[in-house]
DNA sequence: CCACCGGTACCCAAACTTGAGTAACGAGGG
DNA sequence: CCCTCGTTACTCAAGTTTGGGTACCGGTGG
């Protein structure tokens, strides 16, 4: 529902191990305080969970009295990449999601990043297309309540710079920039 | 936090005495459930809450069985004034509380709405501003993360929409559009 | 040597959200 | 008259989020 397991897995998997503060400080250095709601009092919580559910496996720290090391599972892997990918195709309402995913579009080759990004821009059309029928079947009426128009008026705006900025991203993926998975480190 | 206050306390408001079930059709016919993370359970949780705040009176009803109604107060409606007058002003990266506020827009005389609207748009260009710079800022680095300027890149497109939208409905505000709350009901 | 302070690391109670569940009522068919 | 079904109306347990704690460690100045 929210984009703290994708965050957290993520993080996790960076590291292959590692204790909620440093899950803390990675997400730190990406910024995430500006665009996901995540609490820090959250982060351990998710952890916890994620573990329970058998995505991280969890163990006492031999250096440090009362931490906890997770490590990431196979299983953790894969409902990495089922996050991750859902997050890029699917435009949801929710900014964070997406953010949450762009930070993380590293860990996915480069051919399928643009694979999910064309989903993506595709299902945006179709949305936008649809608002803007939407707002020819309203344009008529003037009963009270019309005043709700101008939401759909905002989705219409939106969606136009939804588009526009994932098609940029796409072109500047195909363009060669960037360095992800796939890829070998050269300076 | 969320906009769930705002909008029971306005459904409520626009009844001068309602119940759970009542707010719950209002909020529909709103449309609500697209663009508020409102689930029916919170509802109630949220009557509840405001209740024990002072900002609505509660009464078990007299015509049905187990049903409670509740009456807005004078501190209710001051309270609601407060989060409407905020959610118009503050540009927030919750889409829901301007959606909110732009459903409870009619409460307001049209005046007062352009001008929160007004400082609004103030605030979106200060925004954008500062989004250009920071893209200025990180524009030569190469180095790893920065892929996560592309976040950056799509909150300058988000500041350019938001601006135009909010641009507009204040155009056609002034312009004497839809019905606010200090006109007379003309046909 | 010790007192303090900033960084490391996590816990927890209170608040909130979610979704499934409960139950009473009224209209309409048979 | 009774049964069913949709609407009205709310409850509750389980899960999640929040934000203010707690505690330990290491370095530095006196």
């Amino acid at each position: 529902m929210s984009a703290t397991r994708l965050l957290v897995l993520g993080a996790v998997l960076r590291f292959g191990t590692a204790h909620g503060y440093l899950v803390r400080s990675e997400l730190v250095s990406w910024g995430a305080e500006e665009w996901a709601n995540v609490k820090w009092g959250s982060l351990y919580h998710a952890l916890r969970k994620l573990a329970e559910m058998g995505f991280l496996d969890s163990t006492t720290s031999p250096d440090w009295p009362g931490r906890v090391d997770y490590e990431i599972t196979e299983k953790g892997r894969k409902e990495f990449r089922t996050l991750l990918r859902d997050a890029l195709r699917q435009p949801a309402q929710r900014q964070d999601m997406l953010a949450a995913g762009l930070a993380l579009l590293p860990e996915l080759p480069r051919d399928e990043a643009v694979a999910l990004l064309n989903e993506r821009l595709a299902a945006l059309e179709e949305q936008r297309a649809q608002t803007l029928e939407r707002l020819d079947l309203l344009g008529k009426g003037a009963e009270p309540g019309t005043h709700l128009r101008e939401l759909t008026v905002l989705w219409a705006y939106n969606a136009d710079s939804a588009i526009a900025w994932t098609r940029g991203l796409i072109e500047r993926l195909e363009a060669g920039e960037y360095h992800l998975a796939d890829e070998e480190h050269t300076g």
